[in-house]
DNA sequence: GTATATGCAAAAGCTTTGCGGGTTC
DNA sequence: GAACCCGCAAAGCTTTTGCATATAC
């Protein structure tokens, strides 16, 4: 069973047709998509209504099977989480480039405790744009 | 004159009514006020549209004056750019602390160029919970 | 004086929700 | 069999926009 449907019964999200589908368009994702997006792919496999994708896109965000993302403030974006990671956004493209946690988590948890706080999570989330081969040294 | 006019001046953007009286309500703000708040505040000193509230602050934001953010994929909410600084969301209270930028320019910088792009602007939110005097070592 | 901003109200997204019928465990 | 989920369509929210008028430079 794919590695989604696991997690979704072990912490009790049922496992419709529906879901079962947003999980498998998750999955083959290599992008970022959003709920129209994940609605438009899944059609192509069977017909879901997009009231029932945001149920399910919300559900499975409640049980932290899925994170939402929302770059510059624009519309709910959904993915797996895996490693924890971070994302560059290209300004001229739009393209979203995910950046591994590397050293990041060590610097902001001592900043965080500085304050008096205890860190839960954290997110990075840079724009830049792409350095074409003629500029490089 | 306020600092914020006079940036105004400086990058073309005309001085209306609406418009300073937006800037003295984001000057005085000591938190980060979405538009509708922006809006609730303004009305105590004229009555200003909704509409025109959005168009001024986009108009602003446009021109570096403002910057907007979206924690955690909420309503826009808009500051004045002072130091490069950052966000924390205590998942407790809701209140936002603002962490300076301290080390993570560098350490963001080097990460990017490793990728080959050149950076131009990041953002670094954080969610975590404070920490109780009894608890604290 | 001219280009541009505002007010008003309508519209345009994106997201949520109520209800009756269907599906999962 | 009970609880929960789905489809549909309507509503809710935030944000944008068209048009006639008013305002800043």
């Amino acid at each position: 069973m794919p590695r989604l449907e696991t997690l979704c019964q072990e912490r009790g999200v049922k496992l419709t047709k529906p879901c079962r589908t947003v999980l498998g368009v998750i999955e083959r994702a290599r992008d970022h998509p959003c709920a129209q997006e994940i609605h438009r792919r899944v059609q192509e496999e069977r017909p879901i209504s997009l009231g029932t994708i945001y149920r399910v896109l919300n559900r499975l965000a409640a049980a932290g099977i899925l994170t939402r993302h929302a770059f510059n403030g624009s519309r709910m974006r959904f993915e797996a989480p895996s490693h924890r990671h971070h994302h560059l956004v290209d300004v001229r493209t739009g393209q979203i480039v995910e950046i591994d946690d590397g050293e990041f988590m060590l610097l902001i948890e001592q900043t965080v405790e500085r304050l008096g706080y205890r860190l839960i999570d954290f997110k990075v989330e840079v724009t830049a744009e792409r350095v074409t081969p003629a500029e490089r040294p």
